[in-house]
DNA sequence: CGCCATGTTGAAAATATTCAAAGACCGTGG
DNA sequence: CCACGGTCTTTGAATATTTTCAACATGGCG
């Protein structure tokens, strides 16, 4: 399965027609960066509308289907991604079938910097997505020519590795009650979809949720129902959670019993 | 408790007498960073000994104690640090007394360096212990002067990222049983330190380690019983570790069953 | 020598998993 | 538009693993 790929120095949303197409007036011409949805992440917010043009130059856009896999762990790193739209799980997956997801990606987090040589999980798309592809080489020359790209890429990683020592606490010390709401509250506070009234919009599977939790699906499933049954969310359907007290959610998420 | 401090300048092999005392012929002075245990650590191990230098002239030597604390979680990190001697244990605590050990730590690995500006764990000596502490504004110079440096960040965090990943998987999906084995297997090829014959001499104690891998300390006395009666390891005593089959101990952690 | 912290082992209890079945939802094609 | 098939979700009951509670052993250190 080959993505699509489309240069981001010509898509955007300041242009009529279909995507892609070129030779019309400059005046039309819009880079897509301009209207991305990554503009103020941390490799893209540090640059001005001047400046952007040079990291566009370098980068593509890629569109990736429901389980299309973008880059696989131990793969030699040579692009790094920075995801535009759409959602991806970052995994580790075992050779007899086990799996844990590191953590659920949304627009604005990016993917395949840190790492020196190869990517440290498989990544992997959740829904219809699409990232801007940029080459890792001339990143780090944008690195050393920009300082807020740089400072920005820290503090991507800084980030990174504050999430993954927060999921470790709750892999190695919460109670599934526990670790299902306080993944409710992340989730909450972050860029995860939501509607108008607030609710949540779960791109993913109770098998992705289980996997990242360091649970089984029928657990987490077991606790959703707990936790609706004591009034503290509702369901309006499986993907969607509207939570109805917040508070009482933190508690269910710091406390051992119940 | 207040750490001993003494400027790694004037700290080194090289003299005679007591550590700390000046005033000696030139000739006799030697840069403690010269036969550091951390020379060719990710900060240290990309400059010269001309260019150490002017690292060592912003950087002191702290001496701790078993069980002294050198960063709070949520603290401002002024300072960075580099251990020179000894063990610590990075670590998460929550205020209802659980607790979430990330890592152990050995001389060569840094600590604060990465996050924008807070410390994301608590790091507390295990046994004795030395570091060398950085101002962080300083460093942060001597990472734009040299790229080595910079480089050096950057692999030790890719690395760190990488160590939390494995860790997740550890301790999401793993049983007791393999999670001590792959415990036992990644001090081995950690700097753990070890007998002239290979033995593992372990600095932390069974509740340490059950704290890392997300068990009770009785389910890891009780795997390591296992491991032991399988004639896979040796327990010359509790805090000594002989790996007798490596092939087997590799295979208890990644197998389900047993 | 004895004390206190640490480690080991056993039995009961709690938590989560596994196996199983039924219900809900979605997209497709008739 | 509705029926169909497949996937995902929920729920129940039995089982497995780990934890908890408890007792005893060990070992370092005054």
């Amino acid at each position: 399965m080959i993505a699509k790929e489309v240069p981001a120095s010509i898509t955007g949303l300041g242009r009529i027609g279909t995507r892609g197409e070129s030779g019309l007036h400059p005046v039309y011409e819009s880079l897509a960066c301009f209207s991305c949805a990554a503009r103020k992440s941390d490799i893209c917010g540090g640059l001005d509308n001047n400046e952007i043009r040079e990291l566009a130059s370098s980068s593509h856009r890629v569109q990736l289907r429901p389980g299309e896999t973008l880059v696989w762990d131990g793969d030699a790193a040579q692009y790094a991604y920075v995801i535009t739209r759409g959602a991806l799980r970052a995994q580790k997956a075992s050779d007899d079938g086990r799996r844990q997801i590191l953590d659920f990606l949304f627009a604005g987090q990016f993917i395949g910097i840190p790492s020196g040589t190869t990517y440290s999980f498989d990544a992997e798309a959740l829904t219809d997505a699409e990232v801007c592809r940029f080459d890792r080489r001339k990143l780090e020359e944008l690195m050393a020519k920009y300082p807020a790209v740089e400072k920005g890429y820290r503090a991507g990683t800084a980030r990174q590795l504050e999430t993954a020592y927060d999921h470790a606490y709750s892999l190695g010390r919460r109670s599934a009650m526990e670790r299902v709401a306080a993944f409710l509250l992340d989730l909450h506070a972050s860029s995860c979809p939501k509607t108008t009234t607030g609710t949540l919009k779960l791109p993913m599977t109770r098998s992705d949720i289980a996997d990242f939790l360091g649970l089984t699906l029928e657990t987490v499933s077991r606790a959703f129902s707990r936790v609706k049954s004591l009034g503290v969310i509702r369901l309006p359907s499986a993907h969607e959670v509207e939570i109805r007290d917040i508070e009482r959610l933190k508690a269910l998420a710091a406390t051992r019993s119940l």
